[in-house]
DNA sequence: CTGAAAGCGCTTACAG
DNA sequence: CTGAAAGCGCTTACAG
């Protein structure tokens, strides 16, 4: 910086008073006269003197900042507005609880190794690495800690939505409808493995979708059935519809393309509709989170609403609860939170002549 | 924290060797043998031990944390996608840069409050309240800051927008279609005052505004003219539609609504079509920005352009070479980046029977 | 009110 | 490699 940092004993020795008194001015004025407090205060503005949040973090071992932990860099997060939403969540417990946010993405590609970097009170994890869970659990002796959506059972907290049974009913209606040639927009993972082995919300959602079609004698192994994994974006959506449309056998194209998430469903529309096709009459389209967006496009998008919003807002206060409880055993929260299925225009039945 | 927080000492102490030598292991491995640092390491992972940021923070005296500094809280800010846009314009730099991004919302309704709390290297200001410039520019000598879209001209590095020109030539273009009964939504600041004096941005796009106006002998304070202002959100664009449409007297309901953002156009639009409306037949709607949404709604929303990502960008940039140029004289820079009148199917010629 | 002091957890130059 | 040491900027208990 241009000049070095003014500090307490800078101010101290401009306006003729001990480090103390500064200290005092700010944390606890009621220990000095007016008149000092508002000396100090004066000369403190005139050299433009800012209290390190740093150093006092150090000393007081409280730092009233929480950190949001991400699997991807910050830009490519925030291409999916369910993160937008997550964050208002914890934002909302910010504003109430005095905490500021730190978005945290991962180092070197690695969630964990961000952790050291950051200064805060504790951490909300979202789509963590399933095989470092252990890691997690001894981290959370030390640093309060709150997971998003874990990819297996975990003995730290943790905020999850159920589901389960709403996507499941969701695909079985896409084939009740009689749609056969159905595409998959899962969300891409870093794990690169088969669908068998996606884990987390992947892989539970990818679970669903293989009980439904089982219950109709289908499978993803079918000619039938097309999976593709895509980054959760915008982009990636319309990237999933151009290669299901125009790179497959015509024979297997699909009436229906369930999407992992309603940003890549809306990115499957928006290239669906540039390409002249007609939704729902030509492809049905579905997404998954019910995000605002998913009611202004057109059609609307069938989707299975979750709520995100509450996820994040249970997550800060879990996490906070935790940098709250000095000593002892905090029992271990597992919050778990229901979605719904969402029924609107962008789902009809298949095409006949196909 | 349940467990007192494993320090270098503790680890020093189990792994059997001197605190310097963990240090090493972590900032300079070069300078032990591959095996000391790999038997350090594992003590540490073992241990649970995280190093402190806040204490390297302090020590080292730099933090590879940037703060955003908002107007408003996390929750409210992130309604607006714009925000979103420019923090992965932000993100962007972050990423390549390796610094974490810290979202700063006012401490007790002050931004500048809030600025001793951040445990950051700088800040990026949006949206500051205008009489604080001078202090902005005191702190500027000790803390490094770019403003984003300042409210007046400031000796302080700033990104901003050239507005001047599109938004006259947009509602120039409405009063040419033949509206004369034009609604204004404005975004709400805090200042409550009247138009000729809102500052900022809302400012520049009011004197915008009141310039086409002129240009057709018309005026803001016409009965025909409805100014509103209203919160920069979806649900602030519905009030505003709301209003102008059924609580005004019937003979001065608009034809056309001008938004100051396109999230409060997206708001009038969705309102309008509840209530059956027909756009642009029955009434035009043009948005400020030209968000991805933008495009996904129907119809599609005319609006001005503004390089949102690239102002984040920018604003980054900016502020990590003031954060790295350690002594002497930056000069201090002011970028400026164009706009675009974007041309869309929100708006039609005035209904004629009105 | 003052002023000297300890200490938060680290980094880093130093003598060995 | 070790180990003692200083110091980043603060807070806070203490004796006066």
């Amino acid at each position: 910086m241009n000049v070095r940092r003014v500090t307490i004993k800078d101010v101290a020795e401009k306006a003729n008073v001990s480090k103390s008194a500064v200290s005092f001015a700010y944390n606890d004025p009621s220990k000095l006269s007016e008149a000092t407090v508002e000396h100090i205060m004066q000369t403190a503005e005139e050299m433009g003197y800012v209290r390190s949040a740093t150093a006092r973090a150090l000393r007081t071992n409280s730092s009233n900042a929480l950190g949001l932990l991400l699997p991807q860099g910050i830009d490519t997060i925030l291409q999916n507005p369910y993160y937008s939403l997550l964050i208002q969540g914890i934002g909302q417990v910010c504003q109430s609880e005095g905490y500021t946010l730190m978005l945290v993405p991962p180092l070197r590609g690695s969630m964990l190794k961000a952790i050291p970097t950051a200064a805060v009170s504790g951490f909300i994890i979202c789509g963590l690495e399933a095989e470092r869970a252990e890691v997690v659990e001894i981290l959370n002796k030390h640093v309060p800690v709150v997971i998003v959506d874990p990819a297996q059972s975990i003995n730290v907290p943790t905020v999850e939505v159920d589901d389960e049974h709403d996507f499941e009913d969701l695909v079985d209606r896409l084939i009740d409808l009689g749609h056969r040639n159905i595409g998959i927009a899962a969300i891409e993972t870093k794990s690169h493995t088969d669908y068998p082995r996606w884990q987390g919300i992947v892989g539970r959602r990818m679970a669903s979708v293989v009980r439904a079609l089982k219950k109709h004698n289908l499978s993803p192994e079918d000619k039938e059935i097309t999976v593709i994994e895509t980054p959760c974006t915008y982009q990636g959506g319309a990237d999933v519809f151009n290669k299901m449309w125009n790179d497959t056998n015509l024979e297997y194209r699909p009436t229906a393309i369930v999407s992992f998430s309603d940003i890549i469903a809306l990115g499957v529309l928006g290239a669906a509709q540039q390409q002249g096709l007609r939704v729902p009459e030509d492809l049905s389209i579905t997404g998954y989170d019910d995000l605002p967006l998913s009611t202004i496009c057109t059609p609307r998008l069938t989707t299975v609403h979750q709520p995100i919003t509450s996820k994040g807002r249970l997550a800060a206060e879990s996490l906070i609860e935790q940098i709250r409880f000095d000593e002892g055993a905090l029992p271990v929260s597992h919050k778990k939170l229901g979605t719904a299925l969402i029924v609107r225009e962008s789902v009809g039945a298949a095409p006949l002549n196909k």
